[in-house]
DNA sequence: TCATATTGTTATATATATACAACAATATGA
DNA sequence: TCATATTGTTGTATATATATAACAATATGA
């Protein structure tokens, strides 16, 4: 099972489904698929979704689950010297 | 089509196809076929791979062609200030 | 040279990703 | 409130990843 980050990463683009998909070139059905966990990427879509976001693809998935992005951003903020 | 530098990462640490199949947990064939390129990777056995090598997923895999490592390494130092 | 390991190739079977259709449930905006 | 967009869910069909077997070609080491 991969974790992905699909569902925030479009929020915060304020992009539909159907939107994403377009964008990608998948049916917008594969994209709820994706956010639902019911079956993971393939490879290529997984680049062609983190170049979407413009992300690296680790940023967008994990085999383990993610912490949120407020907390890692926060993480990070605390940790510059 | 997705490129990978699953042959020489092998290569370099003396590996069979049947050692690096066995580490992660596929057919030895199933190897072969990723080096070939006649298929890639699901996204959960490029994560495997990525973590066995310890590189980040994009060294081993990239929807574009690879430079070779040499080339790369070469380039990084020739960077260094 | 012989024996063995490794690799390449072909073929078949199964699991999973993706496409597509249909419709219900929920939100959104006029 | 009504109309429309978005999301969730179920089902069927196809493409692709993976397992497995068999065997030929090539390398490696005694």
């Amino acid at each position: 099972m991969i974790y992905n980050r699909i569902k925030i990463l479009r929020t915060e683009k304020g992009l539909s489904r159907k939107d994403l998909a377009e964008a990608v070139g998948v049916n917008f059905q594969t994209i709820g698929y994706l956010e639902r966990g019911d079956y993971n990427a393939s490879l290529e879509l997984a680049f062609k979704l983190a170049e979407y976001f413009n992300v690296p693809i680790d940023m967008a998935f994990s085999p383990r689950p993610f912490k949120t992005m407020a907390e890692e951003l926060a993480e990070l903020r605390a940790a510059e010297k």
